[in-house]
DNA sequence: ATCGTATATCGCAAATATACGATAATATTC
DNA sequence: GAATATTATCGTATATTTGCGATATACGAT
């Protein structure tokens, strides 16, 4: 029922990372993610006042959407941001607003 | 379910505007409108893949993010965008992103 | 091998989002 | 006032998201 196929590949590229950004934990994620350099999951869980499996479900979505990446170390999983991404996002995001801004006025 | 009680007001404000931005007929819409400058609902029902009460719908969102105003025009409406709202979503965003980048390395 | 710890995944319930047709509301024109 | 045109809202069906407990998986320690 999402008509996906109707828009853009940058149209839906620039609105999944929106919507991967869309949701108030998921920022809090990567915020805490970002303070402890890197950071394993149970931090994450102490940290946010969300169940387990609901971080866990939460850090999937930003890993799927690239902005995090995880590595096994031990019995434990340990994330880190990916600045390469991250400035991506923050420089396309950018051209977004500025093109809208530049056209609109 | 959504627990934003349990987040930062800044947390959630921000993640409100990514929500917003979120799927790619909004995204297609603020275009569209920033192109025209201002823009007649009608114009957006014919550029979009989608039904009129969609758009409607879309832009209503778009109205209650506050990124796009509107003003009635005889039987018509006519959107524009806020610039100041873009300018200002543009900047907190890349102040986040930037702070993520910079403590995470 | 068994136990304990840490994390991912599954299954489910509730809430939200998406999309559309039908209808209502509003203004213009005849 | 009736007919037309434009847009918003309502009702509804479906899909997706959110959140959690329970379970499965993986690893280290005993």
């Amino acid at each position: 029922m999402h008509k996906r196929e109707a828009f853009t590949r940058d149209e839906n590229c620039l609105a999944d990372y929106m919507k991967a950004l869309g949701h108030p934990a998921r920022i809090a994620i990567l915020k805490a993610i970002a303070e402890k350099k890197s950071c394993i999951c149970g931090d994450l869980v102490v940290a946010l006042p969300l169940a387990q499996s609901t971080v866990s479900q939460h850090v999937k979505e930003l890993k799927e959407a690239g902005l995090v990446k995880g590595t096994v170390d031990g019995p434990r999983s340990c994330y880190c941001i990916d600045p390469e991404a991250m400035a991506r996002l923050e420089g396309s995001f950018g051209k977004f607003c500025a093109s809208i801004v530049q056209k609109c006025c």
